[in-house]
DNA sequence: GTCTATACGGCGATAGAC
DNA sequence: GTCTATCGCCGTATAGAC
């Protein structure tokens, strides 16, 4: 607070894998197994060398989760300038793509219990919503059918592949194949694939 | 394993405040805080007391996801039968009712780290999803509007209160009246309220 | 600007004394 | 059955080497 310490700079490489160690440990031992000394023999150095870095724990937190929203960001941005015409589709693939279960959920779970990491994923769960819905406002043949409102129909793109992998990490898979289709059906309508051919690497997975 | 251990009895009123305990502070302070100091704190007693009931920290944790997914396939399973000609209905509001995010969160977190843990949360939601099958398959009336198979209004029923809860945690409600004021519209519709009144005393949240 | 060495107070977990 | 000593790891802070 009062003490200026000396913070290392954000461009540094080993900064970089700092927070690449985070995500990894997340993922492999849960959130409790994010500390100093646990992040620094991932990466190979000294904890007091992540301390230079990150001066308290909500930094390095604050920080992996700011990394990787942005990208997530900038990726959906893409998507969707690359297809103004399939919106549905995009944010379908795009929540398709973009859902790590298991970092989802430990950051979820961490967020009951650090504000920080709270304010983190609240504040880019709005800018990312603020995206969609504008895409989803600026296309006319999404409004067409009124049956079911464009919230809702972005809460199913974007939350049905959530449900999915949270479900599948339990090796539980009721229903999925069917949701799926009727998605992909109601897709298929709406916005035919046809009208602008996807590139032929096209994946939806992981 | 080996070591035949003492271990107190499942109808000890002090065994079932240390379950209670757990369910509190993970809720509060997140799994991680889920320790025999902080649990027999909780109730008022020492952590070696916690340990002569639960021997390792596993029990303790199997033994309170059990608890619970014990009293609410009970649960469901009253609620069925009170109201067998509403199985849909029964669905919604019992994950209406049922879903606690923060502490499903938590568990479903830990469980990526704890097999025991994985194994009880897969256990419970598999029984549970095989009584909520073989309801719909009971009811005639589900089965006949193909356009949606029954496993993946199963999937809707119960996953879309379970993203409602987890992105109010967040303060994110986008689509969330939308969603629900259509489901409850397509329950009006397959299943008349009127066709067997509820007790004035309803509650669908919480 | 980057990184290391070291120290402190705190706490969970374990074993074993009583 | 109950309590406690001890151990090791934790976050954090600081001083200084390169």
């Amino acid at each position: 607070m009062a003490t200026a310490r000396r913070v290392g700079t954000e461009t540094s490489k080993t900064r970089a894998q700092m927070l690449d160690a985070v995500e990894r440990l997340m993922v492999d031992k849960g959130y409790a197994a994010i500390t100093y000394r646990a992040v620094a023999a991932e990466v190979g150095v000294t904890s007091g060398n992540v301390q230079y870095y990150f001066p308290t724990l909500d930094d390095l937190l604050v920080a992996t989760i700011r990394r990787r929203t942005d990208q997530s960001l900038d990726r959906l941005l893409n998507m969707l300038q690359a297809r103004p015409n399939q919106p549905l589709r995009v944010l379908w693939e795009f929540s398709n793509d973009e859902t790590v279960a298991a970092l989802t959920m430990e950051l979820s779970a961490l967020g009951h219990h650090r504000p920080s990491v709270s304010a983190e994923i609240r504040n880019h769960t709005r800018r990312l919503r603020d995206v969609q819905l504008a895409a989803l406002a600026a296309a006319p043949h999404v409004n067409r059918d009124d049956a079911v409102p464009a919230p809702a129909r972005l809460f199913l793109l974007s939350g049905i592949p959530k449900l999915v992998r949270m479900e599948e990490d339990f090796d539980v898979d009721t229903g999925h194949a069917e949701i799926v289709a009727l998605v992909e059906a109601y897709l298929d309508t709406v916005e035919p694939a046809a009208a602008a051919p996807r590139a032929p690497g096209r994946r939806t997975r992981r």
